[in-house]
DNA sequence: CTGAAAGCGCTTACAG
DNA sequence: CTGAAAGCGCTTACAG
């Protein structure tokens, strides 16, 4: 009552089982009338080939590409599915697998246990932390892996990610050349995540280059917490005419709580936030944004790591994107 | 420099390859002097066991589940997040792994692909057709799935669904109970997708039970959708005084169409919207909400799955949750 | 407490 | 065109 193997089809079919194999990968032409006998039998027995034992037999990797994604959120945001939809359409283009590898924790144990076991060849990493265990777990074990985002210590890292400098430029010289001279940031408070650190640097640095005094204030990720961060902005720093906001969630309640001002955008005020997402669509006002590209970013990590692993060489494996700021329409 | 093997271990361990073997598995005892020997010699070499072969030699499992989500809309609604959270939830507390299957395409021959790799034990899926092709498929080769949704035919089928007709009963019950009698439904139009063509039904026999003539406007996923949905059916039904919408998404532009024309919500107009995501949270106005309680559901689904593959007895596999009716803050 | 050997279900040089 | 045999890297009865 088991599960038939190449060596009973070869028995029904008085063939070798090499034969089989062979009818069965096409590696060598088979007679006509023995493929037929081989084929009868596959069919009656139902055999369904061991993929473990071709797997071991072969030495073949499995072709699934792991795309680790920690959960900070319970909600997954539009953002994340961009992301997502990039790298999964990359990866089937060239015929490898895509697994979402979606995880509450950020351990390296999960990590391992996956390479180990072959579930995956690979892993693109998300949420990259300026000190991340599971980058160098990856490293010390030689599993090939690629990062959308960066550390603190980059050598021999392969990774894409948003040209930070770039953006908060661009957003100055627009905001700027609106006369705006009071540009505050709406910054997400986190000296761990790759990503709030840079852009916190590259804010200060765009003050430094505009001359304009930094006007910080953090702010966590759901639209409440964008109203309390813009109301207390405000309440301290009247003055304040434009903001960059880390996301695109809390800028929706940032907005209302300026609405509730009674100033309106753009006119008295400006806003730009990072990225775009479904949200943005479902709010009845869409700010000034900046387009992370993030579906670019992901399929170009995506292909990084099959150039990885199929020994490839990558000319540029440190890759930034500059984003793109695109105004708003309503 | 290939990869380090039992074998290496042995013979630098001065031991033979079971008893290296039997040291990394601990199932028999093993003399303190030698197991440190072999602790070192693993340690020298960076023995990585062979997971596939290990696999193959005590023909164990994967303890891998797969959770198949195809991806009908490029961005995933919060919905969907509430199902994989909950599904994935139940999984890890029972030791097994969530694998997120998304794709593009609703193809048989990817999930096959998976469980003869051996990669996934088993199926929890998604988006359920009335005539599934992958439900064919599994069923004829016998690899154990569970369904979030149903089909046509569920003989011999483990599931969890939403109790539709409770659903409408109690929505028809609360918009009657304050007076409405032209109860619309914004639906999608949709005759494969099981959820669609039986909320349909149970919209119709709600109608009956309540006496209340028909109405009905098909409607896609988007806000835009919802707004244009819910203007064509105000214009050729300006009685109408309540409605009932698919999803939380087109509600967001159905709400923006009704109070475009200066109809108060809920005064003036009932609006009732099946699921409530973090779409919901961004709107300035809170519908009521059909509560399907997503994650319950999908932890039931896999807890259904791994009894399956446990071969422990289901007593009642084929589970309607009958969602809760939540109204409005807003 | 330890070893020699058979086996898991395939693949693939080596022969003919 | 086909077969006998070794091998992939483990596990696990069988012996001692």
């Amino acid at each position: 009552m088991k599960r038939p193997t190449i060596a009973d089809v070869a028995t029904r079919a008085g063939v070798s089982r090499s034969t089989v194999s062979y009818a069965l990968s096409n590696k060598r032409p088979i007679s006509e009338e023995t493929r037929l006998r081989i084929q009868q039998a596959i069919e009656e027995l139902g055999l369904r080939p061991n993929a473990t034992a071709k797997r071991l037999a072969s030495r073949e990797r499995s072709r699934n590409i792991g795309f680790v994604l920690p959960l900070v959120t319970p909600e997954m945001t539009g953002l994340e599915m961009k992301f997502i939809s990039g790298a999964s359409r990359a990866i089937n283009q060239a015929d490898y697998t895509f697994i979402l590898l979606a995880h509450s924790d950020r351990s390296p144990e999960n990590l391992l246990r996956f390479a180990e076991s072959g579930l995956v060849d690979g892993f693109i990493l998300m949420e990259v932390y300026m000190q991340d265990d599971r980058v160098d777990m990856l490293q010390r074990e030689g599993i090939p892996f690629v990062l959308i985002g960066r550390c603190a210590d980059n050598t021999g890292l392969t990774y894409v990610d948003v040209d930070i400098q770039y953006a908060l430029e661009s957003s100055f010289a627009h905001l700027t050349a609106s006369g705006h001279q009071a540009i505050a940031y709406l910054h997400k408070d986190d000296d761990q995540y790759g990503f709030s650190v840079r852009a916190l640097r590259e804010y200060h640095a765009a003050c430094d280059r505009f001359d304009i005094s930094p006007l910080l204030q953090s702010c966590g990720l759901s639209p409440e917490e964008g109203e309390v961060a813009m109301n207390s902005l405000l309440d301290q720093h009247p003055e304040v005419t434009a903001a960059i906001v880390w996301s695109d969630i809390p800028t929706v309640g940032a907005v209302q709580a300026i609405q509730a001002r009674g100033r309106q955008i753009p006119n008295d005020f400006s806003i730009i936030c990072q990225e775009h997402s479904i949200i943005s669509n479902l709010a009845s006002f869409v700010p000034a944004v900046i387009d992370i590209r993030a579906d670019e970013m992901a399929a170009q990590a995506a292909q990084f790591l099959i150039d990885l692993l199929e020994d490839q060489p990558i000319e540029q494996p440190q890759l930034l994107f500059p984003p793109k700021l695109v105004l708003g329409e309503r």
